[in-house]
DNA sequence: AATGGCTCCAACCGCGTCGAC
DNA sequence: TGTCGACGCGGTTGGAGCCAT
C-alpha cells in the first residue's frame, strides 16, 4: 500500500524510504526509540529506530501525532476564539499561533483554520485574511474618543498592516503639574476570556503609566452599542516625575516598531526585565526622564492574553496640543 | 449497493534560516 | 565569505471516510 521510493527529501536520498500513512508498528518503533534515547539528530532517527522513513517524516510524525503532550479531539469554543484573535495579529504564522494553544500543533490549527474557521468568518462577511468586514460600514462606526483629525487619520490609516493602536493625549506642556488624560480606544470588544476586572486593571492592554499606584484615576469603558473599549488614565506632568504611557517590548517586536516610531509622543515604555518597564519620555518640555516602573507580568495568565487584543487593522497615532503627530 | 462529490486531516514538499566548517 | 546539512515552517496534496443520489 505504502509507496517506497528512492527519491525524496535531501536527508533520505541515499536510502529507500516509505511514504504515506504510518502503520501502528512504525509508530511503536518511533515511540520506543524516542522515549528511550530522545530524538537527537532527526536525520539519524530512522536508521537507529529501524524505520524506512526519512528523518523529516519521523520528526513530523512525532511532533504532530505521537508526542505525549499532543492534545487530541475537537477544538473548544475558547480555542477557536483564541485562534481567530491571534490570527488577526499574526496572520498565517501557524507555529506562533500554536504557542498560544498548549497541546495543539501548527498543522492541526492550520487544518482547522482552512476547513472550519475560514468558512465561518466568510459566512459572517469577514475577510479571513484581513479580518476586516467586507463592507465599509466599519469605517463609519469608528468609536474614537474625539477630534476630527484623529478620526480622519484613523480613517486613512486603519487599513494599514503593522499598525498597532490609536492613542490620544490631551497633554499640555505649558501646564506641567496638571493632570493629563491619556486614552486608548479599541474599536472592538475585549476578548471574552478577559475578565471584567482585568479590563479595568492597570496592566490590561499592555498599557502602563508612571502613576500605576493611583488606579482610581484609571478607568475603562466598554461601549456595548459599538463594542468598543476605551481605557483612560489621568497622570500628572512634572519635571520630577516623568509621565508617559507605553507599549510593551513584545508589541514593539511584533510590529517592528522601535522608539523612533514614537518621537513626538509624550512617553514610551519598554519591557526591560520580567515585570518591569523602562519608561522613556521626551527630552524636552521640562518633563524628560527615565523611570523603571512596575509593569505587566509577562507570562502570567492575565498578561498572556495581552497580545491578543491588539488589532492589525488599527492605526497608531496620537496628537498633542491639537497638533497631530502620527507615529507611523 | 454502487458511485460520485465533498470534506477533513495526515503527510509531503519546497523554501528560508541557522550553525558548523 | 561561501558552502553544506539540518531543521522548522507554511503551502499543498492525496486518500480515507462520509453523504447524497
Amino acid at each position: 500500500m505504502h509507496l517506497i521510493r528512492s527519491m525524496g527529501h535531501q536527508c533520505c536520498t541515499k536510502q529507500k524510504v516509505k511514504r504515506g500513512l504510518w502503520s501502528p508498528e512504525e509508530d511503536k518503533k518511533l515511540i520506543r526509540y524516542i522515549t528511550t534515547h530522545g530524538h537527537g539528530s532527526w536525520s539519524s532517527v530512522p536508521k537507529l529506530a529501524g524505520l524506512q522513513r526519512c528523518g523529516k517524516s519521523c520528526r513530523l510524525r512525532w511532533i504532530n501525532y505521537l508526542r505525549p503532550d499532543v492534545k487530541r479531539g475537537s477544538f473548544t469554543a475558547q480555542e477557536e476564539r483564541m485562534i481567530i484573535d491571534v490570527h488577526r495579529i499574526l496572520g498565517n504564522r501557524w507555529a506562533q499561533i500554536a504557542k498560544h494553544l498548549p497541546g495543539r500543533t501548527d498543522n492541526e490549527i492550520k487544518n482547522f483554520w482552512n476547513s472550519c474557521i475560514k468558512k465561518k468568518l466568510q459566512a459572517q462577511g469577514i475577510d479571513p485574511d484581513t479580518h476586516n468586514l467586507n463592507s465599509l460600514k466599519y469605517e463609519h462606526n469608528y468609536p474614537i474618543i474625539n477630534e476630527a483629525e484623529v478620526l480622519s487619520d484613523y480613517n486613512i490609516t486603519h487599513q494599514k498592516q503593522n499598525q498597532v493602536f490609536t492613542l490620544s493625549s490631551h497633554a499640555d506642556h505649558s501646564s506641567t503639574g496638571t493632570n493629563t488624560l491619556i486614552s486608548v480606544s479599541f474599536p472592538f470588544a475585549p476578548p471574552p476570556y478577559v475578565s471584567s476586572s482585568d479590563q479595568h486593571s492597570s496592566s490590561y492592554l499592555g498599557f502602563s503609566t508612571c502613576n500605576p499606584q493611583n488606579p482610581s484615576m484609571s478607568q475603562a469603558f466598554l461601549d456595548n452599542e459599538t463594542q468598543s473599549l476605551t481605557r483612560s488614565v489621568q497622570i500628572p506632568i512634572s519635571a520630577s516625575q516623568p509621565c508617559g504611557f507605553g507599549i510593551t517590548d513584545e508589541i514593539y517586536n511584533m510590529w517592528g516598531c522601535d522608539g523612533a516610531d514614537f518621537e513626538g509622543s509624550i512617553g514610551t515604555a519598554r519591557h526591560v526585565e520580567p515585570n518591569t518597564m523602562l519608561m522613556e519620555t521626551e527630552k524636552n518640555n521640562g518633563w524628560s526622564g527615565k523611570q523603571i516602573v512596575d509593569s505587566i507580568s509577562f507570562g502570567s495568565s492575565n498578561f498572556y492574553d495581552l497580545d491578543l487584543v491588539w488589532s492589525s487593522t488599527m492605526s497608531c497615532g496620537m496628537y498633542e496640543n491639537e497638533n497631530l503627530n502620527t507615529m507611523h
